[in-house]
DNA sequence: ATCCTCCCCTAC
DNA sequence: TAAGGTAGGGGAGGAT
């Protein structure tokens, strides 16, 4: 275990001296170069980074549009056309002989391949301004059956947008290319045979209407809705955010009775020390911890605080997770196969089944190159799922495997071929969706009749934090698993297990620990032992690309040999420092993890791309399909999106294509064999825009953007698909956490460097815990006023005390920046600075940064009044509908940077003694010090319904909080 | 200095 | 036959 840690200080130590070798910048022989390393070169990715900072140049992880030479020794012809035309594709010799000459050489004479188009194609855009016009001019000639969309399909086929982003196939290298492939014969030919030999469902011309006539949804209706019915993945996805959604509404239509909690008050059997023992044995934390929370929190409101430490007790977290959760449903109705190796796939595990069993052959091949593409030569010594698989193997999944069946090695995911291999008496068992459903809603509901206090995760699997229902029922954490996993059974006939600890990632791994039918409490005082146990890779959160690096023997024992190092990192995916503070809880034997229980944000992203099956016939009805296609995606996004409420917009459109250079393609995967995935995003911001999905414009506007300004050539174009990201909820959305991280108007991240401030970091070392220090100066508290558009789009922000007193909110900003126009509305928003201390003498995390704490008060207020009348009005407000705001959830930051976390409920006691603290807080009083000399910062947490209604109340309705006005997007929509 | 974009990775 | 879908976090580096 050690080993990976040496490994790892010892990448970080050469990173570091990089650094310091950065500085004494020589000769600049590669001033303006910037290069990408693709795949195995020698010398490595590493030295030639080297010798790019040394000399001048630019090192990419990533190629990217500014990637002036791609560096490689030998790919495959696919990847040399993927790479585009502005990056030259060179041989590693040149950035060495370019050195040994100490001049740059015409990396012509380098080129690795000699194909490679020269200049750059010229296309020919219409200008952005006339197609984006005509575009809303169509759509307007239809008025009265406007989808409103708010659809990004328009500046996809925005050329200029093309021009600036869509480098690979803009720039015309593959769209050339695959032309170019078509034309040989060989290719077409093994295409349209393998066409007619696939299992692809053929689209037929009479199944698609007329352009000029309305469309409806997708190409073949059938074969979708066949697909996601039969797609586990597909199920589970949606359950999944099904089930987030239900807490919530749950918790909307919650009356504050739990009958699950009078159940066990009626049975509470242990003494009040025990239940205190119990709990506290999970999450006491070390003694200093306890105290310093004791200091910031009993000056606010000592009886609330100490009921919720008691004993220095924080929380207890319980996750919950259903065994083999498909398997025991299935086994309901199957009682003859308790006790077997059971497994839940599609096929029947009857090798007789295939008709052609020589195509196997070829579909491992087919599985083999796709790993090979996506990890590398690499692939081809890691273990992989189609080890020892032979012709009358199947191909499918196991979604679920039994317990009985995991002893002979099987595990969920594998092939059911590997799987008959290990454990030739499996049975197999058909899905069960709709059973799956009920199971969970039944699972959701009897938890829920002992607390809201739930984070869904899965349709099998959830997070709950016990800490008040355990004091409320008077019962200890054990007892409560036995009651609630002996209720799921009785209700569903499967069982479940249960995990507890001091944090959701303890309860996690106790989880684990406990399954199967089990239950088990990982106790504050075993946590590092237990610690001792686990590996890299069995931290949530950590596959196969993060784990690799740590988990090589080889790797470890190499350290010193500098080559093998080098060689064997080259591929490793970077670690940035809270992917490290993550790992670093194994090496330390510490499970601190700031995982939070109430990430109760709202969907954010929604996406539909299958990449199974759907393939064209003949390039004419390409373009229809692709349309129709596209629709369906719009509809089904539109669809949800409405039920989540987008704010800020990216949107992406996915474009799949086939590899021009491997015709045969997998039966597997219904023609998808091996396939590039394109990206192309789009930032929604400023433009909300009505498009008529059903007109003939539509149509011909996809037909033209996407396949003749793409150049792409349609017999390889496999899907498209539109993906939405970073919606944020309004304020008048319905229940949410407005201080999530990447929630709302609050950024995502927010970087600043230590040295911005003057910090003294005064260490306290107490008990073997390092307590972050004395961390902000006063000054450091700012309280703005953060105006923002309608569509909760950041216009500008103020600094409250920078202000002259006695202007109204609304005066100051129509002065200062915005127009009088221009319709906003505005929140005032308190955040303050603290360091994030990592650990430096051991040289692992020397990345120093700072991060913020936030407070965000994001509601309605008025536009009228002063900065002091409306502060003063949150202030009652909150106070008098403390309802309002029924958690605090508060941070503390060690010194090693990990958290802890913790929350406590607000009660009409605390509510006004907490709001002004925050207040004195922003103001620079007294209560800053005190709060900050121990560094810990408070989140609040709108947990309960918030709905629009009841913050316009508290807060004077929204006819005073939003100026009117109209213009604005209608003058940004006719660009 | 911070934001934004694009990508990779993981989990169920 | 088989049905490899999706949301969300982290990281790098250019854009602003
Ligand atoms: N690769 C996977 C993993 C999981 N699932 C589905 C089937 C599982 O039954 C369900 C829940 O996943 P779990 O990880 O909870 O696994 P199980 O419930 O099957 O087993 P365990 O007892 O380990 O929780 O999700 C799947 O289809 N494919
Ligand atoms: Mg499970
Ligand atoms: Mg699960």
């Amino acid at each position: 275990m050690g080993g990976y840690m040496a490994a790892k200080k010892y990448k970080l130590e050469q990173q570091f001296s990089e650094d310091a070798a950065q500085e004494a910048i020589r000769g600049k022989i590669f001033t303006g170069v910037a290069i990408f390393v693709n795949g195995y070169t020698r010398p490595t990715a590493e030295e030639l980074k080297q010798i790019m900072l040394q000399h001048g140049g630019t090192y990419h992880q990533y190629k990217s549009q500014v990637t002036t030479h791609v560096i490689a020794s030998n790919l495959p012809d696919s990847k040399v056309r993927q790479l585009k035309e502005q990056s030259k594709v060179v041989r590693p010799e040149w950035v060495t002989d370019s050195l040994a000459a100490g001049r740059l050489l015409d990396y012509r004479k380098y080129l690795l391949c000699p194909l490679q188009p020269r200049g750059q194609a010229q296309l020919n855009f219409p200008s952005a301004r006339r197609y984006v016009s005509d575009f809303t001019a169509a759509s307007h000639s239809h008025s009265g059956e406007f989808e409103v969309v708010q659809n990004a399909i328009q500046y996809f086929l925005w050329p200029t947008y093309f021009l600036q982003h869509f480098g690979v196939l803009q720039s015309d290298t593959v769209g050339k290319l695959l032309k170019k492939r078509s034309q040989n014969t060989e290719i077409v030919y093994g295409w349209k045979e393998h066409l007619k030999s696939s299992s692809v469902i053929p689209i037929k011309s009479h199944m698609i209407q007329p352009a000029q006539e309305p469309a409806r949804l997708a190409s073949d209706d059938n074969f979708l809705s066949e697909f996601y019915s039969n797609s586990r993945l597909h199920h589970i996805s949606t359950m999944g955010a099904a089930f987030k959604q239900y807490v919530g509404r749950l918790r909307s239509a919650n009356s504050g009775h739990f009958p699950g909690l009078d159940r066990l008050r009626a049975r509470k059997s242990c003494s009040d020390d025990d239940l205190l023992s119990g709990c506290t044995a999970i999450c006491q934390y070390p003694d200093a911890i306890s105290k310093a929370l004791k200091i910031v929190v009993l000056p606010v409101s000592r009886s609330i605080w100490v009921r919720s430490m008691a004993g220095g007790a924080i929380g207890v977290v319980m996750h919950v997770d259903m065994d083999c959760f498909f398997v025991s449903v299935g086994l309901r109705a199957r009682p003859h196969l308790r006790g077997l190796p059971v497994a839940v796939t599609h096929a029947r595990g009857n090798p007789s089944a295939h008709s052609s069993s020589s195509s196997r052959k070829q579909e491992y091949d087919c599985y083999r190159q796709r790993l090979e593409k996506k990890l590398g030569e690499a692939a081809a010594a890691r273990p992989s799922r189609i080890d020892g698989l032979d012709e009358g193997s199947s191909m499918s999944e196991v979604a679920s495997c039994s317990y009985e069946a995991r002893q002979a090695g099987i595990k969920n995911g594998m092939f059911l071929g590997a799987a008959l291999k290990l454990c030739p008496n499996l049975r197999t068992i058909p899905y069960d969706f709709e059973a799956y459903q009920q199971v969970s809603y039944s699972l959701y509901d009897t938890v829920a009749e002992y607390t809201l206090d739930i984070e869904a995760v899965s349709c099998d699997e959830m997070f709950v934090d016990c800490t008040e229902l355990l004091h409320q029922a008077g019962v200890a954490p054990l007892e409560f698993a036995t009651v609630l996993r002996g209720e799921i059974e009785e209700r569903t006939g499967c069982t479940a297990s249960t995990g507890f600890g001091g944090n959701a990632l303890l309860a996690r791994l106790a989880t684990r620990r406990a399954k199967p039918d089990g239950q088990f409490v990982l106790a504050t005082s075993e946590v590092e032992r237990f610690m001792e146990d686990i590996e890299v890779s069995d931290l949530p959160d950590v596959g196969h690309r993060i784990a690799n690096p740590f988990a090589c023997d080889i790797t470890c024992q190499t350290v010193q040999n500098n080559d093998v190092l080098s060689q064997s990192y080259e591929e490793d995916i970077k670690v940035g420092p809270l992917t490290g503070e993550h790992i670093y809880q194994v090496e330390g034997r510490v499970c601190d993890s700031a995982f939070s229980t109430y990430n109760e944000t709202m969907q954010r992203a929604s996406s539909a791309l299958i990449r199974f099956g759907l393939r064209f016939e003949d390039n004419s009805l390409v373009v229809h399909l692709d349309a129709s296609y596209m629709v369906y995606d719009t509809i089904k996004l539109q669809h949800r999106v409405k039920s989540v409420r987008s704010g800020r917009r990216v949107v992406c459109l996915q474009v799949v294509v086939i590899s021009p250079s491997i015709p045969s393609s997998s039966k597997k995967y219904g023609a998808y064999g091996i396939c590039y995935e394109f990206h192309y995003f789009s930032n929604l911001q400023q433009h909300s825009v009505k498009v008529h999905t059903k007109s003939a414009t539509f149509y011909q506007t996809i037909n033209d953007g996407l396949l003749r300004e793409l150049n792409l050539l349609p017999d390889f174009l496999m899907n498209i698909a539109l993906k939405m990201g970073t919606l944020s909820p309004s304020v008048e959305g319905k229940s949410f956490n407005i201080l999530s991280k990447g929630c709302g108007i609050l950024p995502k991240t927010l970087d600043c460097t230590y040295a911005t401030f003057g910090i003294i970091a005064d260490v306290m070392h107490t008990g073997g815990m390092h307590i972050a220090p004395v961390l902000v100066e006063t000054e450091h508290a700012v309280v703005k006023i953060l105006v923002l558009g309608t569509d909760n789009i950041r216009l500008t922000e103020f600094d409250i005390l920078a202000l002259p007193e006695g202007h109204s909110i609304e005066r100051i900003i129509t002065q200062h920046h915005c127009q009088r126009d221009t319709n906003f509305k505005f929140s005032i928003y308190i955040y303050w600075y603290f360091v994030d201390f990592f650990e430096t003498s051991s040289g692992y995390f020397g990345h120093r940064k700072t991060k913020m704490g936030v407070f965000c008060l994001s509601t309605c207020l008025n536009p009228g009044g002063t900065v002091a009348e409306n502060l003063c009005s949150v202030w009652l407000s909150l106070s008098l509908k403390y309802e309002l705001v029924t958690k605090l959830q508060f941070t503390l930051m060690t010194f090693t940077g990990n958290m802890f976390t913790g929350k406590v409920d607000l009660c009409s006691l605390l509510a006004p003694y907490i709001v002004p603290c925050i207040f004195a807080f922003a103001k620079v009083s007294v209560v800053l010090k005190a709060m900050c000399s121990i560094s810990a910062f408070f989140h609040f947490v709108l947990l309960k319904t918030c709905s629009n209604r009841s913050l316009n109340s508290f807060f004077g309705g929204p006819d005073n909080n939003t100026l009117s006005y109209e213009t604005r997007k209608k003058s940004d929509n006719s660009i």
